[in-house]
DNA sequence: CGAAAGGCTCTTTTT
DNA sequence: GAGCCTTTCG
């Protein structure tokens, strides 16, 4: 029973209630994660549920890891065997399992973005249309779109009324039977191959039904009609099925979430148990008052009662600046100015926008300050080139249909496979009716006329390629993971590939750090290594790898924000056409989402909130101005430091703009000569050593690795750097 | 065949 | 401003 006692009564009710569905509202900061780590200890401690009988649905594999985290020191221990994880990462497992009775090959590979990209663009050009009549990223979420849906091939075209969706539906039937041949599933496939699955073979569903004695899942507000059905296809037996949400949270309707899930639960289960979460613990009254006035302007949504016992704090600071630049350089420099009164330490900071390219002109603004910062988004580490070139042969070392890895290999490093040899080779593979790679393999085996019609050129290096890719598969059968990387880089040259290019170092960089994460599966057999090698790195995403005890202010976007707190909270760019962005602008229930991202910001922060927003910008190289952000509009002025209600046509700031500028350090002192090994001292960071130097027009650019403090980039004109012995 | 240069189009958010 | 595609030249 001590395992309740934390908890308020609301929440000792949800976690107390452990038969028959129950839905959880949980308003933002209501102490949702710890209602749902408590109720599984609970469960497993006091009613002597076995962890293997609990199934967790996370939105994010960082979520799961946490939760399981957390789990360990509930219940000492014993959570190795509880079902945890994203929606893809459980399908995943099960089709790998099973999927073999609905005709899926378990050795499939899982296509990302780009490689559904190249594979849409074969698949309409291969159903007689031109890529560039019909965009294939629109194509791409229309088909995303039906999968989320469960709606196949066949229903698809069947239903199909306009011209536009007849070509998708031929574009969509192509499409599968090409991620088919290539033993391939992208994401959508997961969820929807999963529930074709469980609907086509009872028996499979029922051992799945008995096992999971009970289901919960969290952010549920967030999920689609086909992880819906899943849901309820699990929980069709015991029907303890839990899920928690908030409809003002939800931010991925285009990602064909749909809140009504929320209604279809109460209809589905009528004997739900509702529980509200309504006590606030993370922000001051007059965060949470500002956030509720933000968005109770919609008009599609249910009154909620949040409140707090937390103290009135900080009024709202509200910025017009300028220029962007001068958006991010306030930014910097009131962080610095906190940082300096001691009160707040440099991780407790983060930096919301609505768009990746607006975090551009902040990181600008971090590097001359030197501040340290973190860019959740940033580096997109597996979307690399180099990254993915390793992967893409991995990917066909595992699984030799994917052709669209070996289209990305195959001339990488360059052999001479070009466009003509490709085409020939695509010819002689679609006459005899094989995969390209059989192509390969015929070629090399056979003799007299059934050779291929090539010149002894094209022989020649396709039988290279075809040569080292037997060497690696026969690899994969007997090597570690690692020693497959290994043997990789050697037969294909790539590191030498990389380090003739001039950001060649970087790149191998990059390259060695993938190298370390294969060394995380290093001691699994040989096969087996790499499969969960390639399911890992697909299925991961940008806030996975966030670490929040780097002691750096984060810079993220407004979607990835959900489900983290910090104590200060900037919001930049609330500007008419950015937030709201302006593609909601003729959809009004866009313009209710764009309203509730903005609502996800705010509840982010304890203690301190701003919100700027800049006179002009620029997008696209032009110029633009925007009006500052409806939603600043709704925020009570008594709310605001200063009283804000709108600037109006006559924006103060372009007085105020000679202000910010006098506050960037002025270039003027000695610049000291610098190159990689030296050492140097830094009045804040203290002793370093330069790690790289980049020689700029009267500056320099470093990165300086400090001791204890960590690896930092900076401008020597602002670093103000000494040179040690 | 491949490197380099020039011209085009878009930009939301991502498991 | 960047990424993608096409064209051109060696």
């Amino acid at each position: 029973m001590d395992i309740l006692t934390t908890l308020n009564s609301a929440q000792r009710e949800a976690a107390e209630t452990i038969s028959g569905p129950l839905l959880i509202l949980a308003g933002p900061g209501s102490g949702k994660t710890r209602v749902i780590t408590h109720r599984i200890a609970y469960l497993i401690r006091v009613c002597g549920i076995s962890p293997r009988r609990i199934m967790a649905v996370t939105f994010t594999n960082k979520a799961a890891r946490e939760m399981e985290e957390r789990l360990k020191k509930l219940t000492s221990g014993f959570v190795r065997e509880l079902t945890i994880g994203t929606f893809h990462a459980i399908c995943v497992r099960i089709l790998r399992q099973d999927g073999g009775l609905i005709g899926i090959n378990p050795r499939f590979v899982i296509y990302d973005r780009e490689d559904q990209l190249s594979l849409v663009k074969t698949a309409i050009k291969e159903a007689g249309f031109d890529p560039k009549q019909y965009a294939p990223s629109v194509i791409i979420s229309v088909i995303s779109n039906a999968k989320s849906q469960v709606i196949s091939t066949q229903a698809f075209i069947k239903k199909g009324s306009s011209h536009f969706e007849e070509v998708v539906g031929r574009v969509y039937e192509k499409y599968q039977r090409l991620l088919e041949q290539n033993n391939a599933l992208d994401f959508d496939d997961l969820l929807m191959k999963t529930v074709q699955l469980f609907d086509e073979q009872p028996e499979v569903l029922d051992r799945y039904r008995k096992k999971y004695q009970h289901i919960m899942v969290d952010e549920f507000q967030d999920t689609n009609l086909v992880q819906y059905k899943l849901v309820k296809q699990l929980a069709g037996g015991y029907r303890n099925i839990c899920v928690v949400g908030d409809p003002d949270q939800s931010i991925y309707s285009w990602r064909s979430a749909d809140l009504r899930n929320i209604l279809s639960f109460e209809k589905d289960y009528p004997e739900a148990k509702i529980v509200l979460l309504e006590q606030n613990y993370r922000s001051t009254k007059a965060i949470l008052e500002t956030a509720s006035s933000i968005i109770s302007a919609n008009q599609d949504r249910k009154p909620t009662k949040l409140w707090t016992e937390n103290e009135q704090g900080e009024l709202i600071t509200v910025v017009e600046t300028y220029t962007q630049q001068e958006e991010a350089q306030y930014v910097v420099s009131e962080i610095e100015r906190l940082l300096e009164r001691d009160e707040v330490k440099l991780a407790e900071f983060a930096v919301m926008y609505r768009t990746n390219a607006q975090s551009r002109a902040l990181e600008e603004a971090f590097i001359r300050y030197g501040t340290p910062y973190k860019l959740v988004a940033g580096t997109r580490f597996y979307e690399r080139r180099e990254v993915k070139d390793v992967i893409a042969y991995l990917r066909f070392i595992h699984n030799q249909q994917d052709s669209i890895s070996l289209l990305r290999i195959i001339n990488i490093p360059q052999r001479g496979i070009g466009e003509r040899t490709l085409s020939q080779l695509k010819n002689w593979a679609n006459s005899l009716r094989v995969s390209l790679y059989q192509a390969l393999q015929l070629m090399a085996n056979t003799e007299g006329d059934k050779k291929p019609p090539f010149n002894h050129r094209i022989i020649k290096v396709l039988s290279g390629f075809y040569e080292i890719i037997e060497e690696l598969v026969a690899g994969n059968q007997k090597m570690s993971l690692v020693g497959l990387f290994d043997l990789l880089i050697k037969k294909t040259g790539y590191k030498e590939y990389l380090l003739s290019m001039i950001d060649g170092e970087e790149r191998w960089e990059n390259v060695l750090e993938l190298r370390t994460v294969a060394r995380q599966y290093d001691n699994l057999a040989p096969f087996e290594g790499l499969a969960t090698f390639l399911e890992g790195v697909t299925l991961v995403s940008d806030v996975d790898s966030y670490d929040e005890s780097v002691g750096a202010v984060t810079l993220i976007t407004l979607h990835q924000a959900k489900g983290l707190e910090f104590p200060v909270v900037f919001i930049v760019g609330l500007e008419e056409g950015i937030l709201p962005h302006i593609k909601s602008f003729d959809d009004p229930a866009q313009m209710e989402e764009e309203r509730r991202l903005c609502y996800v910001g705010v509840t982010r922060a304890k203690k301190r909130v701003y919100l700027l927003h800049a006179f002009r910008r620029n997008l696209m190289g032009s110029s633009t101005t925007n009006s500052p952000s409806r939603f600043l509009d709704d925020i009570p002025p008594q709310l605001v430091a200063g009283g804000y209600s709108g600037l109006g046509e006559e924006s103060q700031i372009r007085d105020k703009s000679a202000f910010w500028e006098s506050d960037i350090p002025v270039v003027s002192m000695d610049i000291p000569e610098l190159k990689v090994g030296d050492r140097v001292l830094h009045s804040q960071f203290g002793k370093g050593m330069v790690v790289s130097y980049h020689q700029l027009e009267g500056d320099g650019e470093v990165v300086v690795a400090f001791p204890g403090v960590g690896v930092k980039k900076l401008l020597l004109s602002f670093a103000r750097l000494e040179k040690v012995d």
